[in-house]
DNA sequence: TAGATTGTTAATCGATTAACAATC
DNA sequence: TAGATTGTTAATCGATTAACAATC
């Protein structure tokens, strides 16, 4: 559907948490809900509601509101597809790599870790979330086998620098980006999605102390 | 300064960005840069730079550009203030928290990791980032001794409903959340950053699945 | 039918971009 | 002075909110 298409990322990053809460309501037992009421538990409006759900065609019904299952799925449908996992490799088995994993590796993310790469000789045998860790350089042949769609790059920005240039003509199609590097400016065409923790600290910090 | 109260948060968020390129290019040895070549760097218009630094007033020269080192030193101001660091304590010192602690402490963030809390009798003779990690039944008492400004919880969602009221009461003043717990619905003058790393990597899936 | 609530269009708001006068 | 580039105002764009007709 050429629909999609014309989905405003804003919208697309409110998918999860509508998802979420639809989630927690389903386990409730919940069965039908309105815009406003889901609106008022996440802290928006109505009218973003239904006008962030009418991108997607109508999930609800007139009058009555929304089946919270219904909604769920047709959500749950657009973030992960027929199910498919994206396959995934991390780049970066440290404190921060290894935390990310588990969000990998949980199975209700869509995502499926396939393998771990770092340069610290120290770990190479080791595992994380049941996969073992390879040395960097057989990144090239294990991209050739297996085909990673994702690359997850928790390393400092150097590395990433390295790395990313190799991973995109390894035919990775996106990156979950940890680094201080900005891939977006280079590799316009790849999708990326950044988490710049160290960024987002610092934003909290401007906040608090220029407040009123 | 009343200015810095009408900055959005757009704006806000876009500050750490440009004091690590500003920093970048000052470890270069760089005197002098444009507004366009900078947008350039950044992958921003040369229009936005300007907007952007002129919600704090003039830090450049007109004819001229900006100054690396002044400007670098103007943001800073915006984001450190006088250079106290914010006092912080962890909630969570599992894979995500001990990740975290090594952000909290960088001496580049503006913080100062001074407390860390856990419910799991395994971790309490141990310590993060220098700081030992206390049982969670001494939070009440650590506050009233030592008044942390900022929480980061680093904890499941239940645990984080549970310990962020708390928190409130004992005059925490911001959050830095990885919880799924919706903070800034139930305390709307609280300064909260989240970070939904699931949400995250969910957003990404919508748009490698979609894409096209 | 009357009440409720969606789907959808229109109005508003805010953020980004463009334009240009000021000035180094 | 001429060229460059900021500071700042105006225009555009896009996202949010409001309004209301459709309909259950």
């Amino acid at each position: 559907m050429a629909i999609q298409n014309k989905v405003s990322l804003p919208v697309i990053k409110r998918l999860p948490k509508y998802y979420r809460y639809l989630t927690n309501l389903s386990a409730e037992g919940r069965e039908k809900i309105s815009s406003s009421e889901l609106a008022h538990m996440m802290g928006t409006t109505a009218s973003q509601v239904r006008q962030d759900f009418n991108c997607f065609g109508g999930f609800g019904q007139q009058g009555i509101g929304y089946k919270v299952d219904v909604l769920r799925g047709e959500i749950g449908k657009l973030l992960f597809g027929d199910g498919e996992r994206l396959s995934t490799i991390l780049i970066g088995a440290g404190h921060l790599g290894s935390a990310v994993s588990s969000f990998i590796s949980r199975d209700t993310n869509g995502y499926r870790l396939i393998g771990v790469f770092d340069i610290n000789p120290a770990l190479f045998d080791k595992e994380i979330c049941g996969v073992p860790i390879h040395p960097l350089h057989e990144l090239e042949s294990f991209c050739a086998e297996y085909h990673p769609e994702v690359a997850v790059l928790c390393v400092p920005r150097q590395s990433a620098i390295d790395v990313a240039g190799s991973l995109v003509s390894y035919g990775i199609k996106g990156f979950w980006n940890f680094s201080h590097y900005d891939l977006s400016v280079e590799y316009p065409d790849i999708t990326v999605e950044n988490v710049h923790l160290g960024d987002s600290l610092m934003s909290l910090g401007y906040r608090l102390r220029n407040q009123e």
